[in-house]
RNA sequence: GGAGAGGUGUCCGAGUGGUUUAAGGAGCCUGUCUUGAAAACAGGUGAGGGGCAACCCUCCGUGGGUUCGAAUCCCACCCUCUCCGCCA
């Protein structure tokens, strides 16, 4: 939720910022919508306290002094009636559209369409040459069988697949790594809710413009959240912290599922993009400092390098343009790792600075130093993505004769595995 | 799933229809005392919204309802705890 005192000083600031971000977003009518409430509200509320100071007296009545007093508090019972539904609607709908208002792109936010206009920050690594010809994932994994597209088709339809074998070890072998990696650098573990409730998926600003891409799970009035951000931002709803325990720093681990509503018929070959996937992700809530959150927003990035450089795997970093930003990010980085089978960087993290929009939504507080409520920061990044990340693992590390080296940074969480041969 | 108990401000906790303007305590802030601190004592201290202001409105798990008036009564739901059942 975007901060109201702000759009009424200055609506343009937010038609800009959504016709920039590419979302449709109905400014105009918050701002109308806002004046009528006003109105309204100071006309209901001057009839609550007069209803409201002849009830008192009402107590302290007798006779016909009490009949009288009775008599009027009905009639501004009757009066307030009329109004309240009005009033109600009117809160309803504005509700409702304050939820769809997009937040406000940082200054540096490069302005563009799509991820042809996103500005490259740098790049670490150099694809490797190959003296062959490569394979791509979906050869290597079925070959090696680490993996099996066709039942996963049967059994759940397109877009699933099942992991088997070293594929399977692979996997909880790579999410592992990330969690310890960040474990030891200060960011709490957390295995979380993979059902949540409206509110989460609300609060953390995915619904309600994004409930087409959610799995939902009517009868129980719940959502299968696409990433564990959902779950841990919301782990603080309404909660006032202490100056003293910001930043919070966690790293949660869960499976995500994504409708890819969309996305039909885009890339739908191999691990690229599936219905259900595994990630360790990194979440921080922290103090309403500029330099702190641009700090921890540098610190989520330089962690998922330093991931990567220990994988052995090139990537670039990206400033994402506003096109390509979500409802509520002010600021987004991509990390797109080097996919040899699609010849290009393609994103496997996204680094994300939400400002205040989700600790609006899910009243997220804390005292600063002064004493005053301020409504947190949130970020995000993703630490590891699997299957995703398994492209480049493959592809990267495939030999001429089919088999798949095994980077040595993984080798302590398989056992004994090293390569990965074609029995 | 069944039975029972509960959900009140930053925290603990009292409050069963109108002096509740949410008692009391802890914490925090200020002051007195002190070389300084602690202790003690005194005062202050919930959130959100509207208004230039005085001031007003809303909020006691959530949503409805009864009433002139609801933290308090009624209905539904959510959550926590205890016991039973089931279960990895």
């Amino acid at each position: 939720m975007i901060d109201l005192r702000l759009l009424r000083e200055n609506p343009d600031l937010f038609r800009e910022a959504a016709s920039r971000k590419r979302i449709p977003a109905d400014v105009d009518a918050v701002v109308e919508l806002d004046a009528r409430i006003r109105a309204l509200k100071t006309e209901v509320e001057n009839l609550r306290s007069q209803r409201n100071s002849v009830s008192k007296s009402v107590g302290k009545l007798q006779g016909s002094e009490r009949e009288a007093a009775l008599e009027e508090a009905r009639v501004l019972r009757e009066k307030l009636e009329a109004l309240e539904p009005e009033l109600k609607e009117a809160e309803d709908r504005f509700n409702y559209l304050l939820l769809t208002i997009p937040n406000l792109p940082a200054p540096e936010v490069p302005v563009g369409a799509t991820e042809e206009d996103n500005v490259e920050v740098r790049r670490w690594g150099t694809p490797r040459e190959f003296d062959f010809e490569p394979r791509d994932h979906v050869d290597l994994a079925t070959s090696l069988d680490l993996a099996d597209f066709g039942r996963g088709g049967k059994v759940s339809g397109s877009r699933f697949y099942y992991l088997k074998n070293e594929g399977a070890l692979l996997q909880m072998a790579v999410l592992r790594f990330a969690a310890e990696f960040l474990y030891k650098r200060g960011y709490g573990p957390m295995i979380v809710p993979e059902l949540v409730r409206d509110a989460a998926m609300t609060g953390t600003g995915y619904f309600p413009l994004g409930r087409e891409d959610a799995y939902a799970l009517e009868k129980d009035e719940l959502y299968l959240v696409g990433t564990s951000e959902v779950s841990l931002v919301a782990y603080h709803q309404d909660e006032i912290l202490q100056l003293d325990e910001l930043p919070r720093r966690y790293c949660g681990v869960s499976s995500c599922f994504r409708r890819e509503a969309g996305a039909a018929g885009k890339d739908t070959r191999g691990f690229y993009r599936v219905h259900q996937f595994q990630k360790v992700e990194q979440v921080v809530i922290c103090q309403n400092e500029p330099e702190a959150v641009r700090a921890e927003h540098e610190r989520l990035v330089e962690n998922v390098e330093a991931l990567l450089q220990a994988l052995g795997l090139p990537y670039r970093v990206a400033l994402a343009c506003t096109g390509e930003m979500g409802m509520g990010q002010t600021l987004k980085h991509e990390i797109e790792t080097w996919m040899p089978s699609r010849s290009a960087y393609s994103e496997t993290h996204s680094c994300s600075t939400l400002g205040e929009f989700q600790a609006r939504r899910l009243n997220i507080r804390y005292r600063d130093a002064e004493g005053k409520l301020r409504f947190c920061v949130t970020l995000n990044n993703t630490a590891v993505a699997s299957p995703r990340i398994l492209i480049p693992l493959l592809e990267t590390y495939q030999q001429a004769d089919g088999s798949v080296k095994i980077p040595e940074v993984l080798q302590p969480y398989l056992p004994g595995i090293t390569e990965l041969r074609p029995k």
